[in-house]
DNA sequence: TGAATACATGAACAATTCTTCATATATTAT
DNA sequence: ATAATATATGAAGAATTGTTCATGTATTCA
């Protein structure tokens, strides 16, 4: 993974290259980043938090997310496909009807102790953003 | 957030309009589904997930952080920026070296739970994915 | 003062994403 | 058998996203 103009000043600086090497070695591997992404994506699109939130309320058919979540079936179907992909939710058949349920309490907590951060965290939007160069 | 098209037999299923209110009744509003799916996009990208991770180690500077990561100073910089705007990381200066730490607890604890879930959950890559219409 | 270094940022580009539209498939009702 | 209903999916379009490139700003060094 190493690329051109990666840390070219890594050699003269004693200290810093012990921290980098200390961070490295405990730093998830690539395969472990982007299965966590993976999970994360999941959550950061405003419909889906919605429509897992829904679901960790109550099973639901397809024709009912949509009317919870004020969607047309066809983008509910949507997320439901990429959602099933990565096994965070579940169905049975009942006739014709598609019963969707969470396939995985950790969504739940995640949502939960997501909802924790945001509730703990109300920035003032008056105050602007400082940065380094300022 | 009605739209066409949505709900068109809710009114002739009794069953499902009443779970359908009983949802909606505690469901998240559209700010706060915004704000959580904000939260967990910053989680949802690889590279932004092992910068997070990183300075859940330790506090690092833009060059070492490009070291460890294996990118760019152009590229950490940019993410930077957006974890800033965020809230989820500050910053100090020293002379013009500019040190990164994370500002939010609760992303560490985020990614803990992430990393529970994923390590709870190795889906054998040869089950091929059941859908509802088969 | 000029050069070097650390870092920030805008423009550009390619890739990705979410919704709509149209339509296909499965199941039930007539 | 046909129509109606529930749901899935591909194509298309607009918007978004992450990296690279180029360059600007701040700070330190010579």
């Amino acid at each position: 993974m190493g690329k051109n103009g990666v840390s070219p000043h890594c050699e003269d600086n004693q200290i810093h290259e012990s921290l980098v090497r200390q961070v490295q070695a405990s730093l998830l591997d690539g395969l472990t980043a982007t299965r966590l992404a993976e999970v994360f994506a999941a959550l950061s699109d405003p419909s889906r938090v919605r429509l897992l939130a829904a679901l960790a309320e109550a099973e639901l058919c397809v024709h009912d997310l949509a009317a919870v979540l004020g969607m047309s079936q066809s983008a509910v179907s949507h997320q439901l496909r990429l959602l099933r992909a990565l096994h965070l939710v579940r169905y049975r058949k009942e006739g014709r009807t598609v019963f969707y349920a969470l396939d995985d309490e950790h969504i739940r907590d995640l949502l939960e102790r997501g909802l924790e951060h945001i509730r703990h965290q109300t920035p003032s939007p008056s105050i602007a953003e400082e940065r380094p160069h300022a």
